[in-house]
DNA sequence: CGCAGCCTTGACCGTTTTCAATGAGGGTGG
DNA sequence: CCACCCTCATTGAAAACGGTCAAGGCTGCG
């Protein structure tokens, strides 16, 4: 293993990795093997704040994001920036516009990434010659797919807070499977992209995140983000729906938030933030 | 074509459907051929309101819709039901579980429906052999992929009656790509459905449709609604968004919602509303 | 016929949005 | 190297939209 973020490729501009490295990144290592080794991917830098993929240009290529961050989000008419993802290494990017043949959404990179290039046509074709590759686009898309469905749990929250938390938890833990710390996570995106993201005003995103940390769950300098109660975040992030058919036992009505109030120094529940 | 709802195969209880059908009823009718055409999947009826899908239950089938409708749902640990989607004529039912082998989410039929049953490892191999349903695999994917990015414009909308109009449209017009009136539609859900995919409260459902009626975009009758004015609803949905970084050109403070409030004899902007 | 679930409507309260201002950080150019 | 500008982030205050609670009407079914 042993990937350090984007500073690599020194020598050759225009590096390129095997399909043994893809499939390891994608978390399936056991499916490489002299099979998968041979073939090798060109791949592309893309500098922070560079766009990757434009929204309606035609497919041709999937991309494999092999180290950095990138933001996927869907421009509507009226230039409103509709945040539907962010990509970490081991995603594929662009799998939804194969089904029109064009991209539905743009792609940015949020720090200096790379990505590996799957030549849409190719590598389907390629699928077909090493199950293995095929594997990878089946298990990459299912759980693109299973993603979106987190996302969903994400914007159903109600409470601003518990989005916020629950957005956090879902990337300390991204984070995590890529081998990084799950307690200490950098946000690679603005408050602005994380609001979008979430469906709140960005003001909103800031302070429910001052609140979380009144709280004690977590501590937040610039954006790097600590969390200093992953337990207690998850507790308090599961509880508080509410839209719709809410069953939650949320409870009595202007009580809630907080429940573990008792070791940690700051202000309580709720009102006490806001008059701070 | 010529596919009636649900009242067909009166004969045989265990119907099969050939590999054309569902390539006719996904819209690649084109890729329909002699290879096709002796290849045949189980099907499956599901009475209204029975599951087809349990979530957490171990994938060894994806579902084929063949006639009705569905819902795609996500049970969190506190028995909230989060819907995800709603599945037509032509949707692949599954794929998110693909990822671990496991249904990540639920799904009941709202009304009586069929699917074709299409067993997971013999559909990948019938893949490899039979590249029109290769195709179809991904071309259902991409597409469901591509809806849930729709899924997530909808929620991102600010206001309720925003986010009720562009749910009508979408269904409006998935149901005109499944050849029928695009005008007229049944929603074959409950309001608290619809208000769970929405991320509001079922109440603001009802409140939003009564608003669109009164707007003159609409008309309710039951559970069946019929687009006046599809265009000025189409307008009306792509206006109005504000969380996060809205740059809209959102009309005045308190003045806005209606633009085209002159031919219609119902109350005027909102207040109004509110008022009768 | 009566119950049960669904839909609609009303009213109040609270969270979030919006508007507005200040401060910190980063980059560029003089 | 410092000044300056721009964007990002944080915080405050007021208004508004939507959630919650509550009740009544409607439909369909047993």
């Amino acid at each position: 293993m042993q990937i350090d973020e984007a500073k690599v490729e020194s020598p050759a501009v225009t590096a390129r990795c095997s399909g043994s490295d893809l499939l390891r990144w994608a978390g399936m290592e056991a499916a490489a093997s002299e099979l998968t080794d041979p073939v090798h991917f060109a791949t592309r830098r893309v500098r922070a704040g560079a766009s990757l993929v434009h929204q309606g240009a035609v497919l041709d290529s999937l991309y494999f994001v092999t180290s950095g961050t990138l933001k996927v989000f869907h421009m509507d008419v009226d230039g409103y920036e509709q945040i539907q993802a962010f990509m970490l290494r081991g995603d594929v990017l662009g799998i939804d516009g194969a089904y029109e043949g064009v991209h539905k959404s743009g792609a940015v990179a949020l720090e200096d990434s790379t990505v590996a290039i799957l030549p849409f046509r190719e590598w389907v074709r390629l699928g077909h010659v090493i199950p293995a590759f095929e594997q990878l686009m089946l298990q990459a898309t299912a759980r693109e797919l299973a993603r979106r469905g987190a996302t969903l749990q994400v914007l159903a929250a109600v409470g601003a807070e518990v989005r916020v938390a629950r957005f956090l938890l879902q990337m300390a833990r991204r984070q995590a499977l890529l081998g990084y710390s799950s307690r200490r996570l950098v946000l690679r995106m603005r408050r602005r992209d994380i609001a979008s993201y979430l469906g709140v005003a960005h003001e909103t995103v800031s302070r429910s995140l001052t609140a979380l940390a009144d709280w004690g769950y977590i501590r937040v300098m610039h954006r790097e983000i600590e969390l200093l109660d992953e337990a207690g975040l998850d507790t308090f992030q599961q509880s508080t729906r509410c839209p719709g058919a809410a069953r939650a036992p949320r409870l009595g009505a202007g009580t809630w938030r907080r429940p573990p109030a008792a070791t940690l120094p700051l202000h309580p529940p709720r009102a006490a933030a806001a008059v701070a």
